[in-house]
RNA sequence: GUGGAUGUAGCUCAGCCGGUAGAGCACUGGACUGUGGCUCCAGGUGUCGCGGGUUCGAACCCCGUCAUCCACCCCA
């Protein structure tokens, strides 16, 4: 069909019929953040181009070609947020939450939106619920990270996902970490990818994760690049080792399972020390469901004091995607009952069903159509109950009570209408079950 | 941004070397305005993604464009 409007490249709607789905999810998480003693944060949609080109590094791809850049009707450059630690950091930096107490724990969920090319799994805008600390450079803050991020994948009925773990130190050991590399590679690097040869003049450190198989052998070491591949943790200053040993210490202490990735390498340029992720095979090319890490050199970026800070992003989008091929049971419909009129008492539909609304789920045709349209009506959109007002019956004060499942029906005074559907739907049904 | 595949009814899909719209399901109304799921009848089921070109003639061939999917890049 020649459609006018289309919704733009990489958008979707969620219909009525997936919404569910979706509430469910952000429930759960809503859930798990509250109990773990998290305070939502809303931050803007939108911010000056310069915080993400700040945070995310001038030369990172998320700036370079995947930001949504506009300026506004007085000039102003803007971006559509690709990510939500940015904004947070702003709004704790610029509303002053230090002085209000020195540590923060707080997350948000909510639109994020980058100019990639669409696939499965990506999307232009995409939904991501995130978690900060901010204001502490303990260990423990990393060790609650983690488990606060499986936690929340089990929340949503995830089994024997790993998370993946590394240290990626500090931006000097990062420097010297990427020589090595350098060092190491230099034999080989003719028999690199293209890709990977340009890696190792812009970003060394991402070799380590290229998908090219002849990469992956030299990586290995099983094409001959001679002498083991140098490990980040290996050039770990004393303080990062000292951290890094706490941050294990303390998961292992949680029974949180991790695996030690050497190659985990985070995309953001602001990521310090501890760095973690998690995959889903199920997924595809587009397999991360989320990560994080510490950030202890963002908030001074901003021209704030050094202040560290910890956290992570889940893509909503790829958990439900993720969850598509798992049983997962969607939340139960709430019990509707269903109001039907008669030629004689089509007038009345509306105010008894108004009444009634007071405590149910209550629906009725615009159309006063045939009794037994109505029941139809009344089946589709999943009433259990028909409330049917009869000329005779409700001449008396009555009407008839129909259980649509079973057939049965009696007839009602009017005054006990409500109580009868309590009794026969369950006692007062929530709107939003679960 | 790069490479490849695919766009026909609301959905799932047919359509031989170019010859003038198809099936199932779903949907709407009626048979049936005092009783729903069944059945029957009647029906929208459509500029064959959009634009241009070749041709007497294009759903089919060619070019462009938009969208989706897959992979790369990158990431959630």
């Amino acid at each position: 069909m020649p459609l006018k409007y289309q919704a733009p490249r990489g958008t979707r709607d969620l219909l009525p019929e997936e919404i569910g789905r979706w509430q469910w999810a952000e429930a759960r998480a809503r859930g798990v953040l509250e109990r773990y003693s998290y305070a939502e944060i809303r931050t803007p949609e939108f911010e000056e181009f310069d915080l993400f080109a700040r945070t995310s590094g001038e030369t990172s791809d998320v700036v370079q070609k995947e930001m949504y850049r506009f300026r506004d009707l007085k000039g102003r450059d803007l971006a559509l947020r690709p990510e939500g630690t940015a904004g947070v950091c702003r709004a704790y930096l610029e509303r002053n939450l230090a002085a209000r107490g020195r540590v923060h724990k707080l997350w948000y969920l909510g639109p994020m939106f980058r100019y990639g090319r669409p696939q499965k799994g990506r999307f232009r805008q995409f939904f991501q619920v995130g978690a900060e600390i901010i204001g502490t450079p303990a260990a423990a803050a990393d060790v609650e990270m983690v488990t606060l991020f499986v936690d929340l994948f089990r929340a949503w009925g995830f089994a024997g996902l790993t998370v993946a773990l590394n240290s990626v130190g500090t931006p000097a050991t990062r420097e010297e970490y990427a020589r090595r590399l350098r060092e190491w590679l230099a034999p080989v690097r003719e028999r690199l990818s293209a890709d990977s040869q340009k890696r190792l003049e812009v970003n060394p450190l991402r070799v380590l994760d290229s998908k090219d198989e002849g990469d992956r052998a030299l990586l290995e070491g099983r094409a001959g690049a001679g002498g083991a591949l140098p490990r980040m943790l290996d050039v770990l200053d004393p303080e990062s080792r000292a951290h890094w040993e706490q941050v294990l210490a303390g998961l292992a202490a949680l029974d949180v399972r991790c695996e030690i990735d050497h190659g985990l390498v985070r995309g953001l340029d602001y990521y310090t020390r501890t760095a973690f992720e998690v995959h889903d095979r199920s997924l595809g090319a587009q397999s991360a469901l989320g990560g994080g890490g510490r950030y202890d050199g963002l908030i001074e970026a901003l021209g704030g004091p050094p202040t560290p800070g910890v956290g992570f992003s889940i893509g909503l989008d790829r958990v439900l995607l993720a969850l598509e091929d798992r049983a997962v049971t969607p939340p139960a419909a709430a019990p509707r009952v269903f109001v039907a009129g008669m030629e004689e008492t089509h007038a009345e539909v509306a105010a008894l069903a108004r009444a009634l609304r007071a405590e149910f789920v209550v629906d009725y045709d615009f159309e006063a159509r045939s009794l037994s349209t109505q029941l139809k009506a009344a089946d589709r959109g999943g009433a259990r109950v028909a409330v049917l007002l009869g000329a005779e019956e409700w001449g008396r004060g009555e009407v008839l009570l129909r259980d649509l499942a079973t057939k049965a029906q009696r007839a009602v005074p009017r005054g006990e209408i409500a109580a009868q559907l309590r009794a026969m739907l369950g006692s007062a049904p929530e709107v939003s079950a679960r």
